[in-house]
DNA sequence: TATCATTTTTACCGTTTGGTCAAATATCTT
DNA sequence: AAGATATTTGACCAAACGGTAAAAATGATA
């Protein structure tokens, strides 16, 4: 009879996944992307998504269950992209370069992401109903590994004292408003719509703030 | 006739607005304020302000004719609430006072209008339609303003050189922060729902950050 | 080309939602 | 108390929305 599980149809790629399956899932994303970042979870509706995607919106369920299916994807997708530029400090760097590369990091990832970093808010301030459990554990053991390493460089009196906790949530939200307040940015510059040119100005403004007073400079070695 | 402009009915305030009407109003708004702030403007249901608000909606919406300006009552009112720490900054005053006061006056606000910074931040998130022309006009002209003062104190010395409008959206979203993230800040920390506790840190955070070394301490006149 | 699984489309459904309307009720003034 | 105005309610509606079912079309394999 049929029901070979180890021959399915020789259609199916390694992941289980057809050519089509792949290529559709992967329009069905961007075009989410597009549609979540801009509007929210509750602004997106799946017509304007299936429409993005060139496609019927029954198909596009063929693919996902559902609505919240989607978004979920794409938050989780998300998350490695967000931890990314954490995971990269080094425990054996030192302060300003560590630091810093972190922080012109996170500002490229505003610049080059800003649709994921606003998906990112808008679901934190939904109150993170999807994410809540990762901000919990994963991001909450990482934080505490990376502040660990801030503080012994406070203990060693490179950095100035504070709560490395929150030196990395003032990293973050500096970093991020670029992205996720980019109108309000644009409109108080008086930029027009696709000008992201103050990101220059942002590197130098944040570097100025962080890596100012609040680091050592090398030297005092 | 009737239409005797002069006496109205003599129920009515002099603003026009009957006791009653200014009762539901405020009640409404309140009750809006809540579920706007919560699920955003798409998430937010007519029915659930109203249920909110104890009253039916379409009693509801003999006070506002729609959801929308609903809605758009509550970011006018906002608009000022949003302003004022900034308005505060005296050309006369020392950087350390002005920008350390400006700082905590934005702190405090975070901290007892957890819910307007969420609405604002939403609006801000969905590309800001309703208030675009605020941000272009009045904000990008109190901005203009105050980058005047400080440009004068950078050039006196009394200041490190940075661009300062960026300097305004760094104290802006790091304020700002601590009530559009709560949820992810509460939980990368650890503390409960309604714990607001590490407010005292993040001013102490912020001070070391911002007056550490980007401003001259006094004494060195 | 015949066969089978996969993909796509058409038509449709139940619910939710913003909003309306006319009637009923409460409130205020005289 | 009467009359006028302001307020509240219940019943209802059209549109939008997330999602389903089944048939039609396409693609891959042999």
């Amino acid at each position: 009879m049929s029901g070979n599980a180890k021959s399915p149809a020789a259609v199916r790629t390694v992941a289980g996944k057809t050519r089509i399956q792949k290529e559709n899932e992967t329009r069905i994303l961007r075009a989410a992307l597009d549609v979540f970042s801009e509007s929210g979870f509750h602004g997106a509706t799946l017509d304007r998504i299936a429409s993005e995607a060139s496609m019927s919106k029954p198909n596009l369920l063929y693919y996902f269950k559902s609505k919240e299916e989607i978004h979920v994807a794409l938050l989780t997708d998300l998350l490695d992209v967000w931890l990314a530029p954490l995971r990269a400090i080094r425990p054996d760097g030192n302060p300003v370069d560590e630091i810093g590369s972190y922080i012109r990091r996170k500002l490229d990832s505003s610049r080059s992401f800003p649709r994921e970093s606003r998906l990112f808010a808008n679901e934190i301030l939904a109150g993170a109903p999807h994410i809540g459990d990762f901000l919990q554990t994963e991001l909450k053991q990482l934080v505490e590994e990376k502040a660990a390493i801030l503080q012994r460089w406070i203990d060693e009196g490179r950095m100035a004292p504070c709560d490395p906790r929150h030196l990395l949530f003032a990293i973050w939200s500096t970093t991020q408003h670029y992205a996720d307040f980019s109108v309000q940015v644009r409109h108080v510059l008086g930029l027009g719509a696709g000008d992201k040119s103050y990101y220059d100005e942002a590197a130098r403004m944040l570097d100025t703030l962080f890596l100012g007073q609040l680091i050592s400079r090398p030297g005092s070695e």
